[in-house]
Parts: structure tokens; sequence; C-alpha cells
DNA sequence: ATTTGATTAAAACATATGTTTGAAGTGGTT
DNA sequence: AACCACTTCAAACATATGTTTTAATCAAAT
């Protein structure tokens, strides 16, 4: 039982790895099973086996990464807001957008296979099939939702539906970044793109701060 | 001669508005031959007859809007860079950005069928799909090179790597604004989401400009 | 050694896709 | 009327896809 539960670990977990690569690379819809089982060495029934469709693939891929993400995300924009109430002074803008931000692109260094899922993550939201949308949808919302309320505190004198839209602006250059880097094509606007990660954090910080106060 | 071009054009022209927004609604790989020519009312072979396949369609729905929309801000990038010259001071940079973003916004709302274009070409960016992107790149490129030799002008001191990710910052929230605008669920973020698009250039530009300048 | 339950393997299924083909239709010209 | 280039049409083609099925394989428990 120990190795068959082991075996079959290992057959799920290659699907997974390469499933996440493949969707990153070529999109869930650009993604075809046996592309996926003759890359793992797997058979292809194998998907259907262990997930039960390409879709339920799709989602396990997702959750197994967005769980850990948002919880680290979750746990700092808590502990702004914690800070704020018991010291009685508003949330800085800065460094809400930082505890989201940040975790976001230094994840991508955090495990292996971690950047195929940031560059999947970055082109979900605009992504036109509507099962990779609903399902990105359904994990990123609530985390949103708080990032929305944490900022709302920390810029209590702006309107709501501009801080709506801020954000917006500020999660399109976050997702613009995150499906670029990593992937970008060689001398694009005839330059140089390699960085690391702690230094586009360093980069888009300052941008999306400005932003939001403008 | 003259009545059977006018048929050919009729039969052309309702396959590439029902391609752009079907590509929109649903993306290129999502979107079958057979849906473009069923929702147009045209046999399936009049795709492979007019175009020659379905990439060559694709390219041609680009190039249709893509063609004058890149003019325009052709145009007012250029009068900004004479005029700086002229003048001998540099341009600035929130006409800069203005000159390439307002266009682009307001293209919506210039001819019927443009907001499916500007949601396809939001959403092309992140597209997996080799098709879709080389495509695009090819015609948003040369625009893209443009607007950073403008915005380096703009801000002469600024390092150039600096420059250039944060036009990507900049062209990430252009993008997903251009996506999500007008295709947005109801209720995201507990908002109502309509604005129009007057409005959201009046409110993308701040942003942007206090970015660049961070 | 045999049985059992879970996993893998190969093949088949039903459907969808882009493309091609060859015939039928169309309208104007000679 | 006969011819013509151009366009439309229905059908077929070749391939690709997600899924299901049925048999083989395997490791552990009896």
């Amino acid at each position: 039982m120990i190795t068959a539960s082991a075996l079959q670990a290992g057959t799920k977990q290659r699907i997974l790895d390469t499933a996440e690569h493949l969707f990153a690379c070529e999109g869930y819809r650009g993604t075809s099973l046996r592309a996926i089982t003759g890359k793992a060495g797997v058979n292809l029934a194998a998907v259907n086996y262990h997930f039960g469709s390409k879709r339920a693939l799709l989602e396990e891929v997702i959750k197994r990464r967005m769980g850990p993400l948002n919880q680290v995300r979750r746990k700092r924009l808590e502990e702004i807001r914690a800070r704020s109430l018991t010291e009685g002074k508003r949330p800085d803008i800065r460094a809400v957008l930082t505890a989201f931000i940040e975790p976001t692109i230094l994840f991508r260094e955090s495990e292996r296979g971690a950047g195929d899922f940031i560059t999947f993550i970055g082109r979900s939201f605009a992504d036109p099939d509507d099962t990779v949308r609903t399902v990105f949808h359904r994990v990123i919302n609530p985390m949103v939702q708080l990032l929305f309320r944490t900022v709302s505190e920390a810029l209590p004198n702006q309107p709501k539906d501009i801080i709506f839209w801020r954000l917006h602006f500020t999660i399109g250059a976050l997702f613009h970044t995150m499906h670029i880097y990593g992937a970008m094509k060689p001398a694009f606007m005839s330059m140089t793109t390699y960085i690391d990660a702690r230094s586009l954090v360093n980069l888009i910080i300052p941008y999306v701060t400005a932003g939001m106060k403008a």
C-alpha cells in the first residue's frame, strides 16, 4: 500500500508538474492530454484515472500552488490590518502593495516549477477560455477582495471607484510582469531583459505606489 | 464585376466582423471556422477561399483595425517629438503617455466592432498561442519602440532599463484595462464597473504618469 | 500460492477541427 | 445563347482531441 500510493503520487506528481509547465507555455487549450502524458512518460488514460478530467487537472494545478501563495499574502495583509488597528493609524499604502506583490514575484524562486505557475497565472486573467478564467477567478477573487479592503483603509479619502480602477491598473501591471518575466523574447524593445526577482520588486513597488497615490 | 466584388466584399466583411467578435470573446484557438461561418451566415469554405487560411484571417482581422489605430498614435507621438525639437525642450511625459493611451481607449467607440477588437488586443499580449502573439507582436512592436524612444526623450535622466520596465508596467495596466473594460463580470470586487471611455482615460493617465515619474 | 484492489496499458469511441475538392450557381460579356 | 471568371455550396479528408473501455500488471494481504 505504501509503495502503491508512492507510485500513484509519482504519476500524479509527474502529471501535475508537466501540466503546469505546458499550461504556462502553450496555454490550457493549447495543451493536449497526449502532450502532457507523453512528456510525463505516463499513459494517456492516467489523467482521467487520477484526476477525472482535463478540467479537474487544471483545478489541481492551480490550487496546489495558489493555496500556499494566498496563505502568505493573506497573512501579510492581515498583519498590516491588525497592526493598523492596534496602533490606531491607517495602513501605509506602500506596505499594503508590497504585502501583496512581493510574495507574488518572489514566489517564482520559491520552488522548482513555481516560475511556470507564475507565468500561467499572469496569463490566466486574460485567457478567453471560460474554463480557465472561472477556476482562476474563484481562487484569486477572495484575495483581491482583501487587497481592495486593505487599500481602502490605507486611502480612506479616495472614492471607492477610483481605488477600484487604480487597483485594476496595479493588477494589470503586476500580471503583465508575471507573464513576461522569465518568458520574454530576446531583445524586445532592443533591451536585454534579465533582472532578478528582488530588483523587479524594487522597481514595481515605487511605480504602483506612486500610481495609487497619484 | 462591380456587383461581384461587392458580394465578395460583403462576405469577406461579414467574416471579418464575425471573426473579430468571436476572437475577442472566445480567443483565436477557441473559435472554430464553423463557428465563424455559421454565425456570419456564409459557407464554411468561404474563409479558405477568401483568406487562404484561419491564420491569414487572423492577420487580416488585426491589420484592418491596427493600421488606422497605429497611424493616429504615431502621428500624435511624432507631433510631440517635432514640437519638442523645434521648441528645444523635452517632451512632457504626461503628454507622451496620453498620445499613446488616449487613442487606444477611445478607439473602442470609434466604430462598430472596435470594442471587440480592443478586447482582443488586450488579451493578445498574454495569449499563449504563438500564432496570435507573433502576428500581434509584429504589428505592435514598432509602435512600442516609438513610444519607448519618446518616453526616453521625456525622461532623459532615467536609466534606460528603468524606463523599459516602467513602460512594461504601463503597458500592463493599459492592456489589462483594455480587456476587462466592456467585458467585465458583474459585481467584481462588489462594485459596479461601468465607466465611459473618457473618464477611464482621465483615470489611467494620472496613474501611469505618476508611476513613470516615481 | 492465490486472491484482491489499485494502477497501468493499448485500443477504441465519438466528436471537432482546418482544409480541400468538385460540382452548382451567378452575373456580366461577347 | 454561349461563354466566362468568380463565388458559393455540400461533401469528404485527414488529423487531433477528451474520454471510455477492457485487459494486463503489480504489490501487498490472506
